[in-house]
DNA sequence: CGCATCTATTAGAACGTTCCATTGTCGGCG
DNA sequence: CGCCGACAATGGAACGTTCTAATAGATGCG
């Protein structure tokens, strides 16, 4: 039992080869009713498409590389659907690797994806991405788009973390908290740096001094942190991010002290976790499915127009106030 | 500036274009000296591989589609990391698509995924999959794994959910618990009523009767649940999962009772954040490198020799002793 | 009626690799 | 000296599509 070619379906359907593909790609220059014979024709032999060979002669494949950080983490993972979706709506197929923050295996995929060869590539920068691999991946002529992280240049959607936790800090600062921490955040990154810098100029500009609680984005390493905060300490924290903000619930409350009451906590990226959390956490947010659909955009926008100049799409997040802030009478509510 | 193809490198090299394709496959026909001079070439040149061709020609893909039931669950997430980690290792691209549990959407990446074409597909069905699917594939001639869910035969790879919920009941018996119910699993699969199975066997030797409080695989549902449970019902809790046994801690917190002391809970998958849950979450677990590397090896399997009968690997899960089932002072161990 | 124009269909090359069969070369051996 | 086998390299077809250009037939128009 061979495979069913395009040849078949012409012989099955008495047309010529190349009016039969035409006939599958339901071109208009056929009439329907030579169409209609031809795609009869096909679903009575079982005939299937076969990309590669398309791919190999067009030269497109129709096919995105996405390059993600780390799976696992479900901010990403939920980034990842979004884009995946989005992609999909475009028709597009979504190919799929997990770097798993190493750069090495970052450029393995990378490698790979220009073989494939794939029609473009989104990607969030494993950490310790040396700045050069725009410049490669531009000179390979790949048409590229970053999320979340980014490069200094290049086609690119993201949050304003700027934006983010300055509205964090001024919410708290609202609420009466004058000892304001920042905790986490250690990387050497533009997220890293745009948060730390949303919060300091919240700060400054209520004359108050920041404080940087310098510390990676492990659950474990910011409960130990958290749990160690003297009674002195900070009486509001502004997290690098859920994990880091859940990781201070879990050394708050092993330290006897609830979220929301005792501490004022928030968040960034809005997990579907905070929603549900104890306390429930209050949580700088945009929707993953409106970035997704902004890194479709601005990839395939790169695509379809090579020579335009890269756009950035920022996307304004927004504060979704739930416990952990200990304003909890405005639940659910969400500003600016 | 062209693509530079083998047939240029070749040129270059000064060898036949057939030499040069085998020299940058390394192929042990043609000296080392040869091989060597075609590589620099290629280097000089920029040469890239072209798989779409390669695919074409050859019909292998050296793609497996991997077809993720929901990715922005942790628990397939981290599996979807282990599979594509042994996938690699093994010399194969990962091709993802996210179902988000539709049974529509699952059927059209399967379709695309037979165009395009990859080698094989890993999967783990969405709920509501049509047991005829597997008919399908096969008569497709797509060679196929299921992990974790899957159908009545064919290849798969999977815990065993019944051993995995009778060591966890067992180890709550041993505990002194005789009130002891199971919570979650309302799904009609065979993961569910494995897992309840495990259970109610458990509860038969030892002469009690189960009793299984059905809910959805949802933290907000199982946390009402939880929430409402009165103080003479349940003194122990068997989790489907651990959503369910998350969902079950917040509900339990929020109505003043915490797990591990007032009430016993166990969970099941053991996924990361049970280690720094508060309280830490007692959990079945395997290890999803492993099961990860077990799907890739029974696709492979089976793609190499699809002759022979598929494989089935059921992996023996073992329980990761925490906080939350009140034996606190065995913290970490593992038993079974 | 002849020529241009349009529509519907067709023929055949092209894409870049892999695969198969073949050629050339060299040393050893009868 | 001619033949053989082993080794190294080569030539050319084949894979299944898409693409370009060409053809046949119908229609319009002066």
């Amino acid at each position: 039992m061979q495979r069913v070619r395009i040849k078949d379906v012409a012989r099955e359907a008495g047309v010529a080869l190349s009016t039969a593909a035409l006939a599958l790609r339901d071109d208009s220059r056929l009439r329907e009713e030579t169409r209609r014979v031809v795609r009869e024709a096909a679903a009575r032999l079982g005939y299937v498409y076969d990309r590669s060979a398309a791919m190999m002669r067009s030269g497109k494949s129709h096919t995105i590389g996405l390059l993600v950080c780390e799976i696992t983490n479900p901010f990403y993972a939920e980034l990842t659907a979004g884009i995946e979706e989005a992609l999909d709506a475009a028709g597009y197929v979504t190919m799929l690797a997990n770097t798993a923050e190493s750069p090495t295996r970052q450029r393995r995929m990378l490698e790979r994806f220009r073989e494939q060869p794939v029609d473009g590539v989104i990607m969030m920068p494993a950490s310790g991405t040396p700045p050069g691999l725009i410049d490669e991946l531009e000179h390979w002529g790949l048409p590229h788009a970053t999320v979340v992280r980014g490069f200094r240049r290049g086609a690119h959607a993201g949050p304003d973390n700027r934006a983010g936790t300055k509205i964090a800090t001024e919410h708290l600062l609202r609420l009466g908290h004058r000892r304001i921490a920042f905790l986490g955040g250690a990387a050497k990154n533009s997220v890293s740096t745009g948060r730390l810098e949303g919060y300091s100029r919240a700060m400054a500009k209520a004359g108050l001094t920041p404080q940087h609680l310098s510390c990676p984005t492990e659950i474990g390493v910011a409960a130990a942190l958290a749990q160690a905060l003297p009674l002195s300490g900070p009486t509001a924290l502004v997290c690098f991010n859920d994990s880091v903000a859940f990781g201070a619930t879990l050394g708050l409350l092993r330290g006897g002290r609830l979220p929301g009451r005792d501490v004022a906590l928030t968040g960034f990226d809005d997990v579907r976790e905070a929603a549900v959390w104890y306390p429930r956490l209050t949580s700088v947010g945009v929707s993953l499915k409106a970035l997704g659909q902004a890194a479709a955009r601005v990839l395939l926008q790169r695509i379809t127009n090579p020579d335009s100049p890269p756009q950035r799409e920022i996307l304004r997040p927004s504060l979704v106030i739930r416990e952990s802030c200990g304003a909890s009478r405005m639940e659910n509510m969400r500003i600016a």
